[in-house]
DNA sequence: GAATTAATATGATTTACATCATGTTTTTCT
DNA sequence: AGAAAAACATGATGTAAATCATATTAATTC
């Protein structure tokens, strides 16, 4: 069932950019029609609620999506550079931001205007076509993390976010979290001390290694194994 | 806050045909290339895991998507007639289906071959855009319901479920319903020893009328405020 | 570089739910 | 219509995980 497993988890991954596909007249109409924004790390890229003029493409940096809560927020995806981001505001009737998006590390986002991409996407079919495919990768990532939110209990669904985080972001079983434990409640619906608390059972297991804000994945195995089994 | 609300946790919605946009030699690609296949209320529509070949339409019925899940499933959408099922096929490099579905009523589908369907996308952009807007839709109450489930407890999420059911499918406060408990249960990823209880609570509370399978939602404003409190 | 603030850590307590057990009603099937 | 099987219902018990309280460490800030 690769829909449970940990790969489907976090981010959006398109490799290829979509821009690809577009002719250079809508290349360069692109370039004329958006602006790149340049925010440090911690930064709010866009507010849920408020208005929505513009599509953003995260062309360096790393962020997270969001869902604002009383009292915790829902991140959504941790998304990587390359990745198109605000794409639901293309969805008629609707204005404003599904979601808040902050950063983790100092970023660049291109603002295209919504008019300009809506219409490129009427004109330009193929680059259409890859959108839906990116919408689609998009959602089954979603049904990935909503079945390991709501049918895992607290160690799988770290189990999940660990190996996602390394296999889809970092790409390394080694790696260096600019995210807080807070961050991580927040992606597995957990409070802050649990997660702090199955860190350390994983730690004394051997499962990980822990130096600050350093992770080493040391039995990708068993990992696996807490994450089948919830 | 309309993400957390209760009108975005259920279904699909487009009111418009989405073949609307299609050229009446398209129309009639669609028509010659696809068959109808008329469902018995209980059965499979299609299989979580099994192979992809075809988009599906649903043209008359009411169907659950759902994923499978050990002991529990969780119920994704429940979609009524008029809208596309299983566009997630489309994405390159996924030709299963991420999910099941089996009808709640007799239904229709008809089943439309993936690369027809690929191929009008790709020559028909507004038909694309449309597609594009259906999905995009689909992830907004994805979201709604990813709040809902894990933000909420019990009773708000029945909540949720109940007043959506309630506005987005059947459009009336009374109605019946083809829904078990445990498929509430399914939908709300709570027990069904939960939902039965909490059905009662309401009904003690004059919130809601139940006899049998029959439903009357009394009191929308408690409702609503059960479900925003969570 | 000392002072604040934020993040991490850990034990004690509480609670919202699930699970279990068992009975009743409704639906389905022959 | 009667038997079998689902679905619905309700109380008793157990538990996973949140919350609370309070240190300790690390990261900012002036």
């Amino acid at each position: 069932m690769p829909l449970s497993g940990p790969d489907t988890c976090v981010s959006f991954l398109y490799e290829l950019s979509c821009f690809d596909l577009l002719t250079p007249q809508e290349k360069e109409l692109i370039d004329t029609q958006s602006v790149l924004v340049n925010y440090k790390k911690g930064e709010i890229v866009c507010k849920q609620g408020s208005f929505a003029s513009h599509i953003m493409y995260l062309e360096k940096g790393l962020v997270k999506i969001y869902l604002e809560g009383n009292p915790k927020d829902l991140i959504l995806t941790i998304t990587p550079q390359k990745n198109l981001m605000g794409l639901q505001a293309l969805f008629e009737g609707n204005n404003t931001f599904l979601y808040s998006i902050s950063t983790y590390t100092d970023s660049s986002v291109r603002l295209i205007d919504i008019q300009i991409f809506k219409q490129l996407l009427k004109q330009n079919p193929l680059f259409a076509y890859r959108i839906i495919n990116i919408l689609n990768e998009s959602t089954s990532q979603s049904y990935g993390r909503f079945f390991s939110l709501t049918q895992k209990q607290l160690h799988g669904r770290l189990a999940d976010i660990l190996l996602c985080l390394s296999r889809k972001i970092f790409k390394s079983e080694s790696f260096d979290l600019p995210l807080t434990r807070s961050d991580l409640s927040d992606l597995t619906s957990m409070s802050t001390e649990s997660v702090i608390r199955i860190m350390k059972d994983f730690k004394d297991d051997g499962i990980i290694d822990i130096n600050n804000k350093s992770i080493t994945l040391l039995d990708l195995p068993r990992l696996d194994s807490i994450s089948a089994k919830g």
